[in-house]
RNA sequence: GGGUAGGUUGAGCAGGUGGUGAGCUCCGCUGACUGUAGAUCAGCCGUCUUUCGACUGUGGGGGUUCGAUUCCCUCCCUGCCCA
């Protein structure tokens, strides 16, 4: 799912999206609530007729910025007091609220309302907010508005196993429609995230719910993710990467700021399909970026929400017909080294 | 020709009225970004050195002085005004 926080997949139009092949968007609940505000996209026919995209939508609970938006806000059990870093005033998110938020803005999956923390603070704080995430979830699904939107379950517990462990089995345990594992790609290691995802794995056996992780991820993340049986992800990076100058490509990734890339001829990525590879030179990208121009941030957008959902069905493909190990290596070695426009 | 204001590291500036000028913003170079307070942020950006540090640099030349960006002489260049 690119993530289009603010009713909008940062640079492209529905019609972008859907060249590029989107089956599924993201929306946030916190960042629309404060603007537009959930009553009046409600008064507007919801998300979905409000920005014109008839393909499913999950909504995030505004968990994500309990955490991000750190500075900003106040915990307790009960919920979160924001403080708006719009305006300054004070925006109350409680379990119920959120889900009657979602509810509002009438996507197809809400998320349950979660506290996500730092891995790396004290385990008691860990676990506190993991515990306080439970009973959350409890409130999330008593409170879930309307019978035809899924609701999502999140496993927290940073990156401690036994806890982990515990929340999985905690949340698999609820009627959520999904499973999702949240409070990774935060900071912690490569290996934590894999071996946190393994212990996640085990926990949740054979359920058949589909299993979603939450931000990530990097081309390199989503095999390691789908090795551990993750179905669904959502990231910021392909469309954030793109705006800061940086594509993806099967040759790993290129930071259009480099001054070598001024003379290149050639399209972004060759095998690419996209609008920007069919049309448009390395140079010219290059070029746009420099003077800013604001061609640069849609055409690097519509590149790597394209190449990364391309790559994505390249691997469902390979799990198909047993490439997987092949396709992984190769997105792996590609992307290990640095920027392939600074390779000697 | 006379007058006047200037000449600082790629550009634009700050500073400095005899006691160590490498400060800012652009430009430029490189990197980062994971449920988006991000078309953002960080580092570098005179020379040598990985670092520490050393050295050079206030238009040119000369002078005074222990010491000159500062004072004196002269020349060059630029803007403006007058003739």
């Amino acid at each position: 799912m690119p993530v289009g926080t603010q009713a909008t997949v940062k640079a492209l139009t529905p019609g972008d999206l859907r060249a590029a092949g989107a089956q599924m968007i993201l929306g946030n609940t916190y960042h629309l609530n404060l603007r537009p505000t959930a009553e009046r996209i409600a008064r507007l026919g919801g998300l979905h007729r409000f920005m014109s995209w008839d393909g499913p939508i999950l909504t995030d609970s505004g968990g994500f910025q309990v955490f991000s938006l750190a500075d900003l806000r106040r915990v307790d059990d009960d919920g979160v007091t924001f403080i708006s870093h719009l305006d300054g005033s004070t925006h109350r998110l409680t379990p119920e609220r959120s889900m009657e938020i979602q509810a509002l803005l009438g996507s197809d999956v809400a998320m349950a309302f979660d506290q996500l923390v730092d891995p790396g603070l004290p385990s008691h704080e860990v676990e506190e907010a993991m515990e306080r995430t439970h009973r959350w979830a409890d409130r999330s699904l008593a409170a879930r508005g309307r019978p035809d939107q899924a609701v999502f379950g999140i496993v927290q517990g940073g990156v401690d196993p036994s806890l982990r462990r515990r929340s999985a089995a905690r949340i698999a345990g609820l009627p959520f429609d999904g499973i999702a594992v949240g409070g990774l790609s935060v900071g912690e290691s490569k290996a934590e995230m894999a071996a946190t995802l393994d212990v996640v794995a085990t926990a949740l056996g054979d359920d058949p719910r589909p299993r979603y992780l939450m931000g990530v991820g990097s081309p390199v993340d989503f095999f390691t993710a789908v090795e551990h049986g993750i179905d669904l992800f959502d990231c910021v990076l392909p469309t954030r990467v793109a705006r800061t100058g940086q594509v993806w490509t099967d040759a790993g990734r290129l930071n259009l700021r480099n001054s070598a890339l001024q003379d290149d001829p050639g399209p972004l990525d060759p095998t690419c399909a996209c609008e920007a590879c069919r049309n448009h030179s390395r140079a010219y990208l290059a070029h746009l970026f420099r003077a800013r121009e604001l061609l640069a941030y849609r055409l690097a957008s519509v590149h790597n929400v394209t190449w990364t959902l391309e790559l994505l069905r390249r691997l469902r493909a390979s799990l198909r017909d047993g490439s997987f190990d092949t396709l992984a290596a190769s997105v792996r070695a590609a992307f290990s080294r640095g920027s392939a426009s600074t390779r000697a």
